[in-house]
Formats: C-alpha cells, structure tokens, sequence
DNA sequence: TACGTGAGTCAAATCGATTTGAGCCGACGA
DNA sequence: TCGTCGGCTCAAATCGATTTGACTCACGTA
C-alpha cells in the first residue's frame, strides 16, 4: 500500500508561503518576488539561492493571493446557451486555444438562453473578477447592468444582440450567408420556397437575408411558408410536418440552423420524399452532424471555431494594452457549403 | 446616445469596499461581514441600517478577497481531453448543473489526451486554488504529484484510470455494456464478428467485454478481425476498409465507439452494402449522432450526463462534509440500445 | 574628503475580505 | 449594591502575495 505510506510521509504542515522561501534563501519575500517575477534586478547569485530554497521547498506561489494584489485572475468567462450544442462547444475551444497560451483559463457558463441566469452569471464571474467576458448566448443582454465605472472588464459579444460602444463585437455574417443559400436556392429553379426561422425575435438576420434574396430573384415569399422553430431538430421536424400538411407544400426550405434541417430531413424520410428531387433541404451553421445524415446536408458555414479565437485575440489585445480604442466589430463570412439537400 | 452619457455619470470612483459600507452605516465591517454571512446575531435594527448602506452603495462583495481568507474559491475544475467530443460536451454539462444550484462554477480544461497537458492543468488548477477536480481526461493520470500533505482538494475520476484510494471515482460499466451488445451479436446468429478497438493501451475494457461475450458463446474471435481505430470518424472509416478487403470479411462489427461505427457505416454506404443485412454496426456510447444516421446505431448507452452530475454530487458530499471517509467508487451501467444497424 | 550614483535589498503598506478574543452595556439575581 | 451573564459590536490579526519608497554599500568623481 504505497498510499497509506504517504500518509506517514513527513508532510509539509501547511502550505509553503513566500516567506518560508525568504526565511530558507535568508532574504526577504520582497526578493523572492522580484526573482519571480522579474521586475527588479536581483543579484545572479541572490537569486541562484532563492531559486534553490524554491526547488527545494516545492514552493508555488498562491494565485489567489496574487490575483486579490495585482487586481487581475488570468481567467475569461464564457456565457454560452448551452456547452452541449456543439456549436458553441467549437466556440468554446476557440476562445480556450486562443487565450491559453497567454495563460488564461476558461471559466464557463450555461445559461441555457434564460434570461434571468445570464443576469446571475454576468454579476457571479464580475464579483470572480475574471479579466475579461465573452458573451456568446442567444438572449440579448443589451440591458446588463454596465455600472459606470463598474469596471473596465473588457467584454466581447459574439452575434448581434449587444449594441455598446465600448465592447468589441464578433458577428458572422448571418445575413449574407442566408441570402447566399437562398439566391442559391433560386437559381436552382425552386419555386415554392419556405423558411423555417428561429423563434420569435431571434436570428432575425438570417430572416432578412432570405427576404433579401427572394426579393432579389423576385420571388414573392407567402406568409404560410415563414414558420418557425426553436433551434432543436424536434423543433425542426414539427416545422416541417406542418409545412409539408399544407395544400401546396413548398419544394425547398431553408432552415435557420442545421438541427432544425435534420429534423426537416427526419420527415422527408418519414414522407418517403426524394431529397432534394421532391424537396430540397439548407440548413445554417455546419456542425459534424451535417455530414453525418443522408444525403449530407447543404448549409452555410458558421465560423465557431474562428469567432471563438478572434474573441480571444480581442480581448488579449486589451488585456495586453495593445488596443485601448473604441469597440470594434469584426464581421466574419459565412460561406456555402454545397452537399447533397439541395 | 446613451452610452456616452453614462461615461459623466458621478461614477464610484474605485470599487466599493465593506469598509466603505461599514462607514455609511456607521459600523465597524466586522458587523457589515456578519450580518452578510450570519454566522454571528446582528441586532435587527442593525441590520437594516447596514442592508440599507450595502443597496445604496450597490455593494458587492470581492470573492477574491474572500477566497483567500477563507481558502475556498467555489470553483470546480473539469479536465477533459477535448469539449468539442460530445461525449464530455454532456458530462461537463453534467457536473456544472450538478454544483452550480450549490454555488460553485466550472473552469474547464482541454488537455487533447496529451499527458503534458494534463500535468500542467492540473497544477495550474491546484495553484488558482480549485474546490475540486474532475478528471475525465482519457490518458491515464496515476503518476500525477499527489504530494502527501499536497493538499486535500477532492478528486474525482471519471474512467478507470486513476487508482487512488483517497479519490472517488466513477466508472461506466464498459465491460458489462460490451459483454451484452456482444452477446447481442451472438444471439442473432451473426457469426464472423470483427471489432474496432481503440488505439493502443485504451478502451480495453471494451475488449475485454467483447471477449468475454464471444468465448461464453463459444465464437472463436478470429486476429485479424481485431483492428483499431484513434476513435474517430476517419479512423472508424479507415478501419472498416481493412475489414471489408479481407477475403472473408466479418458480417458484424462492433465498434469500441460510435464516431468509429459512423465511419464504418461510411464504408458501408461506399460498398453499397446493406446495414444491418450484409454487415451489422455496433457502436458505443450513444451520442446524438447515432440518431442522425441512417440507419439509427446500435449502440450501448454511455451515460454521459449521469457521469458527470454523480461526479459533481460526490464533490458536494465532500465539499460540505457530509462525508469524509476513504474513495468511493461508483459504477453505473451501459444499457444496450437496439436500432437500426443490428 | 565629501558627494553623487547606481545596484541590490528590505520594511511596511496594500489588496478586501473573515475571524476571534475582548469590551461594553443593560438586566437580573443575590 | 455588586457580580455576572447575554446580547452586540469592535479592533486587530490574518490570508499570501505585490509594490514602493528608502536604505546600504561600494565606487567613481570633483
């Protein structure tokens, strides 16, 4: 039982502190800080002992302590809808690739698009004094309390719910994208095109570019094929199901994310419907699963991963002072992905 | 313009203090700290006049400071190999609806099964002064520095890796799932029945399952019906390629994951072959995905979220002392789910 | 000799809370 | 009247680092 043995070990009471490294070099813990960190010179042999009595009492620095002095926790918040979507799962690891080589970790949050804890998460990872926030859930936060000079915690939005002036902002461009898959749609020769949109308020840019482009090939968009979904592939197919119960059904749909589209592929499938011979099928986003239905969907490209690390470039920028300007906006393109639904 | 209005406003200065509040209330912070936290009777009238302040001055205490007097940070890190996987997009889920209700937020670890990685979270979570640690990450952690009084911050493992008696852990019944897709295989007739490890060192408990079942029906488990995969998509596809070119190819396969059963089902598509009819596909794991396919996987269920919420359970036990005793070990069971491929 | 000057070090203040032993005051019993 | 006991409140120490003004010492210079 090695482990038990350990428990006999002539343990270290209580942590290992500055001071004990000090007492053990025979300086003071203002030397050893300085050895650490760099800020003043330290003679080579003083800081040889330090570094010794470091080694030998495995002494490592106490971030909290750290962080409560110097004002700053080399930790980002996340405030996502939900991890488990794997878009924002992408987004996630972005952000965490980007900003952890300059040693900052990921703190993440659910808000699961409520409201309410996208209020308690923003107050909770303040009061953690996280250096900067990212926000990335679909509810809009545009009335989150920015205090005055509550803090200059930078904070980056990525969609386009948030209008500060001070925080930058990540868009992909939903609006293009759609018009993009629409006009495509179009030209394609589809007549009867329908939209499965998100719910009520939301992904409005993705609407608008589909209106867009029907406009633009003159196509004249009747209100019975405008319905809508709540971003789930059940929301999808039951969009779908009353989509296809119509008199004349359409014989294309654009969905305004690829859940939905798969669950609009679910009914075809059960309808027995050629894809796309009797209906052709786009979604919006391309996660993994888009390649996994049959036929593979067509879609539009979501950046996830890319507007995860810009979020991190961004707020290194300000973290680092290398940017200390207004908010800015970074627009990223989202291009089509043709497969098989269309 | 709104905003830049906001910037004149009689801002607070600097950050307001529970020294700042105990001024305004006229009372020493010691009276402000207890009535914050109860844990000593302040008289009701008091009170108030101290609630009062603490509205006025929109008090907010720093966790920072806290933390470091009370050595606690109400964070728990997770440190899986990649949240992008599904599989531990659900479990961290999991653990962070498990903690969240009890106050404790998730910070969140990508080691991308690199064993560097790994060790290098790990201190960095020690250091930041985590309340505990989930470790889900798939390499093995056993060599990791527990120095002996290193700290008694709780760990928990999720997978068999870690044998530690002072951890709990957490461990899917790999072997029992295997054992009954297996011997699900078996029983319905199929008789050449290939499988597609993991790569070398892990997952073996899902051979050792597959073993098992094919001995206790007396099948022979042919060498060169044994191949690996890196538990992906491409490397499933790779694998069942290798199979497929035999001169007598199997007529199942049971794959020790589903990404690697969806590339099979790839080939499989490729061949034109019937599924379940010319070859069966078993995966493991259950992820979304085994739904979107056509036909649905087989699959054995993998309880992701069960995981991780159990894990989160087990560190609020410890956390609150409600128990202290030695490591537990909780194996929860990997249901057989019969769809489409077998 | 006296005077900068600069390299290296240190003492003490600080960050913002929690914790604890002690003090004050009024009531109550002897 | 005195002692004591409870209910409240406070001052001061503490958590473990960083930061800064000041000090020492040696050296070169006027």
């Amino acid at each position: 039982m090695s482990w038990s043995d350990r428990a006999e070990a002539p343990a270290t009471p209580t942590r290992v502190t500055i001071a004990n490294v000090a007492d053990r070099a025979g300086v003071s813990p203002t030397t050893v800080s300085h050895v650490l960190s760099g800020k003043r010179v330290v003679n080579a042999t003083t800081r040889e002992v330090v570094m010794e009595a470091i080694r030998e009492l495995g002494y490592r620095p106490n971030h909290v302590a750290r962080n409560l002095r110097t004002r700053q926790s080399h930790m980002i918040a996340i405030v996502v809808p939900d991890i488990t979507n794997p878009f924002y799962a992408v987004l996630t690891r972005g952000l965490a690739d980007a900003v952890d080589s300059a040693g900052y970790g990921t703190y993440v949050c659910n808000t699961d698009g409520q409201h309410e804890r996208e209020r308690k998460f923003f107050e909770d990872v303040m009061d953690r004094g996280v250096d900067g926030i990212v926000f990335a859930s679909g509810e809009t936060v545009s009335d989150i309390t920015f205090g005055p000079g509550e803090s200059s915690t930078p904070i980056i939005c990525i969609g386009d719910h948030l209008d500060h002036p001070l925080c930058d902002a990540i868009t992909p461009d939903d609006e293009a994208g759609s018009r993009e898959a629409t006009a495509f749609l179009t030209s394609r020769g589809y007549r009867r095109i329908a939209m499965i949109q998100g719910p009520q308020r939301y992904g409005s840019q993705r609407t608008a570019g589909f209106r867009a482009a029907m406009q633009a090939a003159k196509h004249k968009v009747a209100a019975e094929l405008m319905v809508r979904g709540d971003w789930t592939r059940k929301g999808g197919y039951q969009a779908m199901r009353s989509l296809m119960a119509l008199d004349s059904p359409p014989d294309a749909v654009f969905c305004a994310n690829d859940l939905m589209a798969i669950g609009a592929l679910d009914v075809a499938h059960e309808l027995e419907l050629e894809v796309p011979g009797d209906v052709a099928i786009m979604g919006f986003d391309d996660v993994d699963a888009a390649t996994i239905v049959t036929p593979q969907l067509t879609t539009v490209r979501n950046p996830a991963y890319e507007a995860g690390s810009t979020a991190g470039d961004l707020l290194l920028s300000r973290l680092s002072g290398r940017y200390t300007g207004a908010g800015r906006t970074v627009v990223l393109p989202c291009p089509l992905v043709v497969r098989g639904t269309a």
